[in-house]
DNA sequence: CGCGCGATTGAGTGAGCTCAAGCCTCGTGG
DNA sequence: CCACGAGGCTTGAGCTCACTCAATCGCGCG
């Protein structure tokens, strides 16, 4: 629990969000995941890819090392078939943002964002909902990071959405979405 | 073999490079990944999701149908096993590229391109190596999907590594690095 | 109160896009 | 054998969206 980078051992979240980022020398920076409850946390055989790993929220984690795990792997084929399902997953949502990153434009990139994190975040997680209040577990700073953006791009996108009556917004997190609908058109797929 | 597009069914390339593309409906497109022989192709566990395989050059192929593969995978954990560490693997290098579609600038993306093409296709396979010579196995106009640019930045970035002679190239598609350590210094990590 | 941090807003700039023209190579048909 | 056209690529000119730099705001905390 807390912010500290935990690598080198598998984790289950159990609670929070985590991010994934990768740098370039010079400093920038990019998200290249978040997981969320109750997604595991780690890389099987190999030696951590030069991604880190650091809590966005309050977090708890269920943590082992990573001999344990492998051995578990190993023993039970259930285990291995399970991740396998989420690496996927992951997989799957990468290349979701990888078009996000190459192909759409600022308004798209923040629109799409939210969409994701009400899909996950929202506690009435009611897939037929129409309308959705949660909220949200970056900074701009982390947004701007995880889009491809910078902090005022972000920022100004939201101002627009607020302006333009697709979303609500309160203490700067809290964000409510009344119509799902008007916001995946701003999504441009 | 050729171009057709191979869904719901599992592949093994054999050789040639596929390109796995995700599109808006407005017709913008990203290659969000390349898979080289001898990688696996499809979606296990799933009604495909949203992503188009098409040949980028001459392809052959040793396919199977999705519920023959299903079956093996049952049977024999080395097969799940192995298509795990592919699957890792993809996801590495989808995040890799979510790094530069996010953070890279044009040429950084360019040159990372031309390294990463160089490593999975000179023949001579030397990690040490320190030239490299090859076909480009995309045009100019896949390339540019692939690295969510256009086609005439691609070109002039390409204009400016010929100039700065990082690279030669030969009949628009076969390319000559002298010394790949400038290369990577060009990738911005 | 005053400081620090996150967020917003404004003004000006620039990297990459759009639009448009022209080139090169190769295949096809006269 | 050459003319022609099509497709892929390059090059140029101008524009625009997102970036940079900078000022300001609001809130929580010592």
């Amino acid at each position: 629990m807390g912010d500290a980078e935990a690598v080198e051992s598998y984790s289950n979240v159990l609670s929070g969000v985590v991010k994934l980022t990768k740098g370039l020398s010079d400093g920038r920076q990019q998200i290249v995941g978040l997981q969320f409850a109750p997604d595991f946390l780690g890389r099987p055989f190999k030696s951590e890819s030069a991604i880190d790993a650091e809590a966005a929220t309050e977090v708890s984690l269920c943590s082992f090392p990573r001999t344990v795990i492998e051995r578990m792997m190993k023993a039970s084929p259930g285990l291995e078939h399970r991740l396998l399902k989420q690496t996927l997953n992951e997989l799957d949502e990468a290349r979701e943002w990888m078009l996000a990153l190459g192909r759409k434009t600022a308004s798209e990139r923040v629109a799409s964002f939210l969409l994701m994190i009400a899909r996950n975040i929202d506690p009435a997680a009611d897939p037929a909902a129409r309308s959705a209040s949660f909220d949200l577990p970056l900074t701009r700073a982390d947004i701007a990071d995880f889009l491809g953006l910078t902090i005022e791009t972000v920022s100004r996108q939201l101002t627009r959405l607020r302006a333009s009556d697709v979303i609500r917004i309160e203490n700067n997190r809290h964000v409510t979405v009344d119509d799902l609908g008007r916001l995946e058109q701003r999504c441009g797929d």
